[in-house]
DNA sequence: GTAAATTCATACTCCCCGGTATGTCCCGCG
DNA sequence: CGCGGGACATACCGGGGAGTATGAATTTAC
């Protein structure tokens, strides 16, 4: 038969479960008892598998945040063959808007709801935020260097700067669509991301 | 003497300190006691003005984030006698970055704090926040038609799409700003913005 | 000048939620 | 086979923070 105990599927439900919820109603709000409701596991169990609340966060941000920014934002720029970043990031923000669960982006980010709610609160979450934000700037300057060495890109364009200001500006459509709820922010916000990325051929 | 009672004094020193603390922990996060030892008041009073912590909250959307939002953001827009929207703009930026207390950049923008952490959880945050949000995008679509409409602006531009797209920049910036703990993400992305607003000359 | 309403102070209640203590069950290992 | 440790369940605790009850001080109204 089937065996009795699953640890790593336990903690893995809990982890799913967790960012859910965190995601939904940010990690504050998130109870732990609507976590563990969500899941069918008890206190106990989770209690054994993180030492508290906190490093459950932690492993939420180490883990899925990390994957989901992974899956749907940085390995798209990297796809084999391929010396034209624009048109990936172009490809990037269509993947998002209709290749996922609708509605989803009315949650706002995942990463952009953590880093506004725990930054200032909590040392630890943010220096894990800000390890992603890092790591998502820089595969894309670095993108951007590829595309201005296959003259795709403006050789003139700061890499860095406009790395900066593309991240900022998905998070700031996240932003306004959460509020919003409606989609149409940010349809016009990734429409002007567009536009600004045509500025920077060569 | 001096009059012992001056309430319409007491309740601007709990908007002010609510607004203060909430800016940087949050709203979940701000506790009464904090916020009232801040001032010297004590919790009757604050429960005599304010029904609940949630109408505090409430109040220091309605009349201290908006007041900050048309100060440092809106009413740069529309001197008298100015037809350039987009030197506007960076006019508005540049005031933003040297005009104010130094790192108060670091605390992240009142506005987006609040609609990330309170939008989902809160439908009268949300609400109140949106009208924000709408201002604000309204406020610049119109500068930038009158732009079109003295020249100097690109007639073809959306200028609908364009103020989304500068909105979530700013957002965004103060977003990594926020995580990063310096300024470097708001300069590069203010630029990268400026970059932006020159595609938008005629 | 006095009653009524407003403004503020103090002490207390209540409850939610993160955390703990303790016990049971299962699995691997000799 | 049994024993020791890992995996999970249940019940309980304690603190902190929002909210309340009550009363005193002050201003206003008539």
């Amino acid at each position: 038969m089937s065996r009795a105990y699953k640890p790593d599927e336990t903690r893995r439900q809990i982890l799913e479960a967790a960012y859910g919820v965190i995601h939904r109603h940010g990690f504050q709000a998130a109870g732990l008892t609507d976590i563990l409701a969500l899941t069918g596991v008890t206190k106990g169990a989770m209690y054994h598998h993180f030492p508290n609340k906190m490093a459950l966060g932690y492993a939420v941000v180490d883990e899925m945040v990390k994957d989901y920014l992974e899956d749907w934002w940085l390995a798209p720029l990297e796809v084999e063959g391929d010396d034209d970043p624009l048109a990936a990031i172009a490809r990037t923000i269509q993947n998002n808007m209709t290749g996922r669960v609708p509605d989803i982006h009315l949650l706002g980010c995942p990463l952009n709801n953590l880093a506004q709610e725990m930054s200032p609160i909590d040392g630890g979450f943010r220096q894990r935020v800000e390890e992603l934000y890092r790591a998502w700037r820089r595969r894309l300057s670095r993108a951007l260097t590829r595309g201005q060495h296959s003259g795709k890109v403006n050789a003139t364009a700061d890499t860095d700067e406009a790395a900066t200001l593309i991240v900022a500006a998905i998070q700031g459509a996240f932003s306004q669509t959460k509020s919003a709820q409606s989609m149409a922010p940010f349809h016009d916000c990734m429409a002007g991301l567009n536009r600004y990325l045509m500025g920077l051929r060569p």
